[in-house]
DNA sequence: GACTATGATTGAATCGATTTACCTGGGAGA
DNA sequence: TCTCCCAGGTAAATCGATTCAATCATAGTC
């Protein structure tokens, strides 16, 4: 027969390479580790036999006695929003850089489904844990967590938590866009999207609330929806909001893609984002800007917030005693054609 | 002090476990892995301990025995191409239906990378590897890999391998793209966007030039730009194509992406694409519904082609021997405003 | 009462690396 | 010549599970 049957599982181990060497097994494990005890021929016998073997080193059972696997667990909500497919993609890249595997999972915002893949990263022997939090995970969980393994928080809201943690300034960018709102005239802005449950936009909705009152404008519950993250919650959440009988004039998203689904409903209802209606949205996805008309948006990084991330684990690992390490990523509000309209509204 | 000055590694193993529940590590051992031969009460006794002790299962040694890691490799181009992270998506949660996890990596279509990566992959120990091998990956290299691990490719352009393979029907989506354009009345149809080095835009190209030819239209070099998959790409090759002596009056675009750039193109010519231009994507993003004007393209299931994916993957595992497998999904032509134009053109 | 069948449990080998502590054969120094 | 050191190398323990073969009760059979 030529080489097998079946393509079998490779059998080469350090052992074999040893042999092949006339070395010992330890030897060989100190030559490929470039242990200055061995000698330079020495070594390159070994490196030989590695190549003419075709040996793989084995990190798995290398892992067992040095207790670092390499491998650092990344755990999303949901990889279908280009936002967080942009920052796992910037975690990726960042920890490949550094000899680090990412293992992937998602929770589709499920906090059942995010323990149990916690549980599995933790046999998994992974490094660390870079996790986004589902809305109702408890503080205790959290804490139980670090005590285990270092964890990196991708969201900056558990402030009782003496956990690293990557955010965006949800305050500052929300000022920043209702006060731009504010300053074209308008008095009555809409926040739409998003479930209570979320941390991240209960912040949100009180930089909002906090922006109106510094103008003194009353917030208004009726102009708050609260719905899906998704076209469609936009959507569904826009024809409500034109139903009432004092209908907004503008309206600040909790995410660009709300705000496209807003712009779906306007449209149906005979309206257009910046002509008689001013829109903002949440996060400067590409399609903000190419959308028609384009969408004026607070505008974060997502991919520097899965470098940060990245960044954080990697010194927390290197030095686990470092203090902790709150990264605030700022936020710019991006103008655009969304909330172009130079005519007093009303 | 409290429980330790520094969050310090858990330390509990099967042997402690063992030890608590007054039976031998072996003991422990069936008794967690649920084998008949161990009494109920024992193994009530052993999973109290494990309660009692916080004891989290240790996968990689585990599996330094076993020789299964339940993991499995992902190698991609890109995670900021949609259809991409769909695909992501859909396998990874597939995989974790079934136990496994997903080793995330990303190429950027680039070889030596790629090589590197399959190369760690390889150390991690994957059971398995799902690979959307980069442009120029010679075949050989992906025989030998077949020769170590389970392949699954995300392409279906290595028909002289024997690997099991997901794909889309590229050859009959472009042909129907291209069918529909002649219908309208359209004789220069212009090729948009990607690499010549790519199989896929190879095989595409081929297709669109066939359709051509049963119509006994001759394929015009200057209309098929090659270019960037991205926006800017489409964009370029839109303003240059503009510029010729005898424009196009409808383009086939190698994705969706492409076709966004070339709308922006039109536009910046002061056209509109279904007005004074006819437009057909592939890819099916969810951005194409909603742009303006909505795209016609060639729809593709591309969390569908993950999972697809996913279950050979799981199968080879499953049944070493079982014959090769190439799954090619159906495409459909989606028709949208961006090719509703009625007035025949010229 | 001897013998076997059966069910429950365990000792020890094993997976493939790392790492510590020990060994060995010169050459330098006294 | 003797001691000590040193560079270079190795035997063996170790990481935390699995699993085979052996052991040990206990009960059932004649």
């Amino acid at each position: 027969m030529t080489k097998s049957d079946r393509p079998r599982r490779q059998k080469v181990t350090l052992q074999h390479v040893a042999e092949a060497a006339r070395v010992s097994k330890a030897t060989a494990s100190l030559a490929l580790n470039n242990n200055k005890r061995i000698s330079e021929p020495t070594r390159q016998r070994v490196l030989d036999a590695v190549e003419a073997l075709g040996y793989v080193y084995n990190q798995r059972a290398a892992s067992l006695r040095t207790q670092r696997s390499f491998t650092i667990g990344l755990i999303i909500k949901d990889l279908s929003n280009p936002f967080n497919a942009e920052l796992t993609s910037g975690a990726e890249s960042q920890l490949a850089d550094h000899d680090y595997s990412v293992v992937l999972a998602t929770t589709d915002d499920d906090l059942g489904k995010q323990t149990r893949l916690i549980q599995t990263m933790l046999e998994r022997d992974v490094d660390g844990l870079i996790l986004a939090p589902t809305a109702s995970t408890p503080i205790a969980s959290l804490q139980r967590l670090m005590d285990h393994r270092p964890l990196v928080l991708l969201t900056p809201y558990y402030a009782d938590l003496a956990a690293d943690c990557v955010g965006m300034d949800d305050e500052n960018g929300t000022a920043r866009a209702v006060e731009h709102l504010i300053q074209q005239g308008h008095r009555r802005i809409a926040f739409v999207g998003g479930f209570d449950t979320d941390l991240t936009r209960q912040r949100r909705l009180d930089s909002y609330r906090d922006s109106l009152l510094r103008h003194d404008i009353a917030l208004d519950p009726a102009l708050c929806v609260a719905g899906p993250v998704s076209r469609r919650g936009g959507y569904d959440a826009m024809r409500r909001l034109l139903n009432q009988p004092a209908p907004p004039t503008a309206a600040y998203c909790y995410s660009d893609v709300i705000a496209f689904g807003v712009m779906l409903g306007l449209r149906a209802a005979g309206m257009e984002a910046g002509k008689d209606f001013a829109l903002i949205g949440f996060d400067d996805v590409p399609e903000a800007s190419l959308w028609h008309p384009s969408l004026t948006t607070v505008s974060n990084d997502p991919r520097g917030l899965g470098v940060n991330a990245a960044q954080l684990m990697l010194r927390r690992i290197s030095t686990p005693d470092a203090p902790i390490n709150r990264v605030i990523m700022p936020s710019r509000l991006i103008l655009r054609d969304s909330t172009a309209l130079v005519k007093e509204p009303h």
